[in-house]
DNA sequence: GATTGACTTGGTAACGATAACATGGAATGA
DNA sequence: TCATTCCATGTTATCGTTACCAAGTCAATC
């Protein structure tokens, strides 16, 4: 096997000393234009890539910020990885991705191997974590955000909204629509900590309004799937089937609702109506509308970078920024 | 601003040397027990996290893999990194993920950016690069696989099917059940190279079998979308209204376009027959279920790992290795 | 023609960990 | 009892890069 080719190489090859070979990677670094061009020709010819673990430990910067997600395949985060991303790459800094499959274990194990990778900062989604967790973000001596949420207790810095309170306007909607037998689907499985607050918000909702609270299906574990949302609907079409309008952990399970009611012949929105969470690509084009929440993934994304590169360039570094974002209702045929 | 906890600290705490401390972090090294326990317990209580840069430089290893995928949020992509992820974490390997946005300059400044990092190996999606994004691989001096595609000039390993040949039982299915005049939505964008892929291959489908190939809708830029889908069958149902059965690029578009029929009450099946390709879970649930085909992610993930696996042992390095994964017809309602 | 300053380049040490080798002492066997 | 082995631990050098300091070149200025 070849040996990695390395600046010293580079540099004996062009003629000069590693040094200027650095400096000619180093965009602000004072070369001289025509060396640095044919020491930059030199690199390429010869297949040279920086080594970024020696240099990041020479410098004892990263240039990375280090993000966690439930899951890979959810719009919702993904949108707010990008916005992360763009704002983030106009400072030439980069994000190192992780998932946690909705496991806080997991997530406890992935911040170590995060963190052992020096990040300038560290995003995390949700407030819930182990004790060992929080602890290694309490004592990474890194910025630390939390988003998608709003912690009790913050670990530092916040992003997010609170699940539970955006259930109010969506129930408020149910009731003033004339719907009375509202149940809830979902938000039963200890992981989706997010589902759970949303379902403890239509319990909340509900209570206000005077109106029975009991009627919650399980849908079980995380990732929410379409599927779920089918059997939930099944169950409770079977259980309650007075039930007058349906409110769903996610519009994915919504949908899945929705598909149940096709196939029984149950009209939506004529005999039941049917919500769902997320403002989804799928909420806005099935037959009927899903009626949702917007909570503005890329939204948070932004917030989150801000704050990120505020307390990078070491403003306001002593206090804790929250920045709470107002997820937005968005009514559709399915509630009509 | 604290400075980060070492090993140097931790072994002073512990009154042992920085070795010892370093031996007792890692498991198969020789180290006595009760010394580990106690060195473990005082890093702990400092707060302290292994500093894999450093790691990684002197012992010239990093034990994790690159992966580049078109886009986040996938389910497909996702299934193909998790199968990934699962098999080498078994060998305590990672994944390090980074995505394109289906460009393949993207990709190559990804690929740069991942290679600095050091993996032990690489794997890209799909089998289209820039000339120095190929050259970045070729160079990189560690094992490369591409999958999701059968480059006709693979960088090296492959894992991965024909998306062209994919089409083929798809057309002849469609054509089994009566139909003639078959159309294709999608496969017109640049980046989404396996979309055009699948393209070519309804066309040859088309041609072998004596019908008219010419029935192209463009679907625009990728991320493929449920919308374009929509709007795409617009399109079709203004301009060749006599179509007997459509092709999708993918589910997703084919969801739209079963959405848009919907709204015109144009039935399906019976007024025209829908396609998708990916086996996405809204195809299994919509109704109708929507005809697609299944490449099976997570065994292209599989295969891919254990080329990685292979490969990284030092087997049968020489050769390059070709896995061809066999697309699976999945019949639903929406073809009937 | 000496002085100044801007620009460019080079030499040396260090980042934090681990590979390789060395060593001390306990355990084992004859 | 003494040689031998083995285990646990320590010492030294090094991975590839960049921070820091030093010095050389050249043109402009007085």
């Amino acid at each position: 096997m070849r040996r990695t080719v390395t600046m010293k190489d580079v540099a004996k090859a062009a003629g000069v000393s590693v040094m200027t070979v650095s400096r000619s990677f180093k965009a602000d670094a004072s070369v001289n234009a025509k060396t640095r061009a044919q020491i930059r020709a030199v690199a390429e010819e010869l297949g040279y890539v920086l080594d970024s673990t020696a240099a990041n430990l020479r410098s004892q910067r990263s240039d990375f910020v280090a993000v966690t997600i439930p899951s890979l395949n959810n719009a919702n985060f993904a949108d707010t990885v990008s916005a992360i991303s763009e704002v983030l790459s106009q400072s030439g800094m980069q994000v190192l991705l992780g998932y946690t499959n909705y496991d806080i274990h997991a997530e406890e194990r992935l911040i170590e191997q995060l963190l052992r990778r020096k990040p300038e900062a560290i995003v995390v989604t949700g407030g819930r974590h182990t004790p060992r967790g929080r602890k290694l973000l309490e004592k990474s001596g890194i910025p630390v955000v939390e988003t998608w949420d709003l912690p009790q207790d913050p670990v530092a810095h916040v992003a997010g909204f609170s699940n539970a309170r955006a259930m109010d306007p969506l129930v408020g909607h149910l009731a003033d629509t004339g719907r009375r037998r509202i149940a809830f689907i979902g938000g039963d499985a200890d992981g989706d900590t997010r589902g759970v607050d949303r379902r403890r918000g239509f319990v909340q909702a509900m209570e206000a309004r005077d109106l029975d609270p009991t009627r919650l299906i399980p849908a079980g574990q995380p990732p929410i799937s379409m599927l779920q949302g089918a059997q939930a609907m099944a169950q409770l079409l079977a259980d309650m089937p007075d039930t007058e309008a349906v409110v769903c952990v996610s519009d994915l399970s919504a949908f899945g609702a929705l598909t149940e009611c096709a196939r029984r012949g149950v009209r939506v929105p004529e005999d039941i109506a049917i919500a769902g969470f997320g403002a989804y690509e799928i909420a806005g084009i099935c037959v009927p509308r899903i009626t949702t929440v917007n909570p503005h993934p890329g939204l948070i994304g932004k917030r989150t970078a801000e704050l990120l590169l505020m307390t990078l360039r070491g403003e306001r570094s002593s206090e804790t920024i929250r920045y709470e974002i107002r997820p937005e209702l968005v009514i559709g045929g399915s509630t009509g």
